[in-house]
RNA sequence: GGGGACGUAGUUCAGUUGGUUAGAACGCCGGCCUGUCACGUCGGAGGUCGCGGGUUCGAGCCCCGUCGUCCCCGCCA
């Protein structure tokens, strides 16, 4: 047991009474020498060399070497002793420099040392569950259990406080702008479009649930037709669907809408805003960024999220006309991954069989290539720029007859396989170094997607985007074709954001609608009080909302959404330390008039 | 809903073909130590091997089930 094991409790502790604290434990340096300082934090270690005892305090700012020497003073000496790890004290002292060589060039504050002339112990603390250095990696079920310990490790309140700045600057950013922060409700009404909603029971109504917004999109489109021209709101959102590193189902998003706007009105907002939140977090990246068409994308990168670190691939079939090496009609692409160098057989051929999972046939055997095809092969190397240490190789889709297979599937095969080379055999070249930020806006989605399932057409992005201005003939005649005027924001391969300008004329809204295959009727019903808004001099207008938690993932070089969130959920949904969700007493149920089913 | 990895001391892990009393490091507790900074040193405590069942003379190890954590597919307008 975790008691038994602890120092026995009885160590007498002191009020904080009107005690003040002068410095952080990060900032002193060498020029406050000879202050008289009061420190406050965690005993982040103790060294007790008997007659000297050492310790490190920490609070969120860094940390700063306190020292008890027993001949000096045998009183506080005597107190130092007993302090173990994360007991919270308070010191008061005087800064002195340390001799040279007890300088700790490890730590800021390692020029100095406060000389303790007196300790407060304001808090015991046991054991903590897990070590505060860094360089253990704790499981993360342990980590969650505590999360209010593992959030005092100085990595956790890096992210953390990262976050902050960012939501400052973007706060910031779109205040100077002219956005005004605009609150919308929490509790509102379930539109079963898209993602799953969590829904909440009405206790004055029975029977009746409200839903928690999956986004603001509607009320801050009636934002817009209000007349407030420019909104933003960094919002919790929600969705109930399964979760995954870079998904929780709460998450936070910036939320942004302005009235008169062209896409390029929309980049011209966020492009200086990401900039300044980059610049808070280290970064320097500059506007404008490249702009693809969602068609350029697939056909260049065969993703419409496509990480810019890694060059484009080109299609080469018009080079081997009639060679057999893809399908006929069908694309012949050259990849090129930069500095990977020659692979080993075993590399190869593994490489092949990812291909061939996906339908592809990789040509990896350059030699071979450069012998049957020396022509072909210098254009294929004019045309990709590739370099002597680059990984060449080409992929084709064998056997497949055209007008059979829409070449977007050997895009995307191509692309997975890009990614995959890339990640697998890049290591030692850092082509995905996490501090290149290469940030991409992706527009001109398909309007429509073909539910197959359902066999029906559905909205790519949302019922509200509007049509490209040239496709508008297509929304009823050829849906394949249609293009929205919608855009992605995309970071490293990372869809950060996405928007659209929306529909704002109610008989646009209606023809979407009836492409979409709802009913006046059923439209209505979802959406009635939109519908209605529309007919009430609603402007044309458009946003964005930005995903905050990949922003500051990315940001912050992690991994996973979980650790710049300071209370997530596991992959379950579930909270470890409050062990949400949990059963509520039937009263309670009663109350709102449910009843579970048993089973 | 599907696939995969993992679960042994407080933590991170090792544990051979199934074979004696389940180990290491860090942490923790106690002693010593006046310049450490991952202090050192001597000693000590600490285990429902996730849980349940099965096979076996014998299970941390094999089998079945179950729970939990992570990753991926589906899903996420």
């Amino acid at each position: 047991m975790q008691e038994s094991s602890d120092k026995q409790a009885g160590v007498p502790l002191d009020f904080l009474g009107e005690l003040r604290r002068t410095h952080s434990c990060g900032e002193l340096r060498a020029a406050d020498a000879g202050k008289r300082v009061v420190l406050m934090g965690w005993v982040h270690r103790r060294r007790d060399l008997g007659g000297v005892i050492f310790i490190h305090i920490r609070d969120r700012e860094g940390v700063s070497q306190a020292v008890f020497h027993s001949d000096a003073d045998p009183q506080s000496h005597a107190r130092a002793e007993l302090l173990r790890s994360e007991f919270v004290v308070a010191v008061e002292g005087t800064v002195a420099l340390r001799s040279a060589e007890t300088v700790n060039a490890a730590i800021p504050t390692g020029e100095v040392e406060v000389v303790a002339e007196k300790l407060w112990i304001l808090n015991e603390s046991r054991t903590p569950p897990f070590p505060m250095e860094e360089t253990v990696n704790v499981s993360e079920d342990v980590r969650l259990k505590y999360r209010y310990v593992d959030l005092r490790r100085p990595h956790m309140q890096h992210n953390i406080m990262l976050r902050s700045k960012i939501a400052m600057a973007v706060r910031e950013s779109l205040t100077q702008q002219g956005f005004l922060e605009i609150e919308t409700p929490f509790m509102t009404r379930s539109t079963p479009e898209g993602a799953r909603d969590f829904l909440v029971p009405s206790r004055t109504q029975p029977g009746s649930f409200y839903a928690l917004p999956q986004s603001p999109q509607i009320f801050k489109q009636l934002l817009m037709i209000s007349g407030f021209e420019k909104y933003f709101q960094i919002v919790r959102c929600f969705r109930d669907e399964d979760l995954r590193a870079d998904r929780q189902p709460e998450f936070t998003q910036i939320d942004i809408e302005m009235s008169f706007p062209q896409e390029e009105r929309i980049f011209e907002v966020i492009e200086p805003l990401v900039e300044r939140v980059c610049a808070v977090a280290g970064h320097s990246v500059k506007a404008p960024f490249t702009r693809l068409s969602y068609a350029e994308a697939m056909r260049g990168y065969g993703i419409d999220k496509p990480d810019m670190r890694i060059p484009r691939f080109h299609p080469v079939e018009d080079l081997f006309a009639g060679e057999g090496l893809t399908g006929d009609g069908l694309p012949l692409v050259a990849i090129r991954i930069p500095k990977t160098g020659q692979l080993s057989r075993k590399e190869r051929d593994e490489l092949k069989a990812y291909g061939q999972e996906r339908g592809l046939r990789v040509y990896d055997d350059i030699k071979r290539l450069d012998r049957d095809f020396p022509a072909q092969m210098r254009a294929v190397r004019e045309r990709t720029g590739v370099q002597e240490e680059d990984l060449l190789l080409l992929a084709g889709w064998p056997g497949e007859p055209k007008g059979q297979l829409p070449e977007e599937t050997v895009f995307q095969a191509c692309g997975q396989l890009r990614l995959f080379a890339a990640q697998k055999y890049n290591d030692r070249h850092q082509l995905l170094d996490p501090k290149d930020l290469r940030f991409v806006w992706i527009m001109d989605f398909p309007m429509f997607e073909w539910d197959k399932e359902e066999e029906r057409w559905n909205a790519a992005h949302h019922p509200f985007t509007s049509v490209l201005d040239a496709d508008l003939d297509k929304l009823e005649n050829d849906r394949a074709h249609c293009r929205a005027k919608s855009y992605d924001l995309v970071l490293n391969g990372t869809e950060l954001g996405s928007g659209s300008i929306r529909i704002h004329r109610r008989d646009v809204q209606t023809k979407v609608f009836a492409a979409l295959g709802f009913s006046e009727e059923e439209a209505h019903r979802r959406f009635g009080f939109l519908l209605e808004a529309l007919e009430y001099g609603a402007p044309p207008h458009g946003g964005i909302a930005l995903g905050l938690d990949r922003l500051v993932m990315i940001l912050a070089g992690e991994t996973s959404i979980r650790d710049v969130i300071p209370f997530p959920k596991t992959a379950r949904g579930t909270d470890l330390m409050c062990e949400a969700p949990a059963e509520v007493p039937d009263r309670q149920l009663r109350e709102l008039g449910i009843s579970l089913r048993r089973g």
